[in-house]
DNA sequence: CTTTTGATGCCCT
DNA sequence: GGGCATCAAAAGA
């Protein structure tokens, strides 16, 4: 029961800016994630439990990671005070592992190799066989930012619903984001 | 630089 | 059948 995982998506998603992810010892730093509430038209847990969301509806703290567009897959960390939130992993700032990120991305461009909900978990090495595992324990590693960094917001990418909440959050300045910001202001 | 398109699986919000 | 919480390559300007 840890208090973070409790917290609202939108919270959890914004504390996890700065916060270093890896699995298996390849990962960096979090620089964009996407919050998706309980209630929320753009969630995949809107419509209630289904064989695809099921992680969403089980305990805070899992990982939820769904296939995209029949290609990619997608990561998220299932969170809240009730059952139906999380937030999604959009970037990362590789810093670890970098050499295995590189081999599993033929790219060495390091600035796009976890840029993306897609890139990051081929960089990373996720698929099926990591939906539901516990995200605070190995071969996962996560650890919040030691000091609060600098955060911006904006709207989601790549939904169509619910436009109008801006639960997009990245760190500032940073060079990893799937695509800038529109706007500089801290919110 | 920007916009468009094809690839592809699974769910029906 | 329609619609995706996407990406890379191709085409346009």
């Amino acid at each position: 029961m840890n208090s973070l995982l409790d917290l609202p998506p939108q919270q959890v998603a914004r504390l996890l800016i700065g916060a270093t992810l890896t699995y298996d010892g390849v990962g960096g730093v979090v620089v964009e994630t996407e919050a998706y509430d309980v209630g929320d038209p753009a969630s995949h847990s809107y419509a209630g439990p289904t064989a695809r969301n099921a992680p969403m509806f089980g305990p805070p703290g899992r990982a939820y990671i769904y296939r995209s567009y029949g290609l990619h897959w997608c990561l998220n960390l299932v969170c809240g005070p009730a059952p139906g939130g999380a937030v999604l992993f959009r970037a990362l700032e590789p810093t670890v592992g970098v050499h295995q990120m590189i081999a599993r991305r033929g790219l060495m461009e390091t600035r796009r190799l976890a840029a993306g909900p897609g890139r990051l978990c081929q960089a990373l090495g996720l698929g099926a066989e990591q939906n539901r595992a516990p995200m605070t324990q190995p071969p996962f590693r996560l650890a919040l930012a030691a000091n609060p960094p600098v955060v911006v917001t904006g709207q989601r990418i790549g939904i169509t619903k619910a436009m109008d909440r801006p639960w997009r959050y990245g760190l500032a300045g940073s060079r990893y984001l799937s695509r800038p910001f529109k706007s500089p202001f801290d919110a």
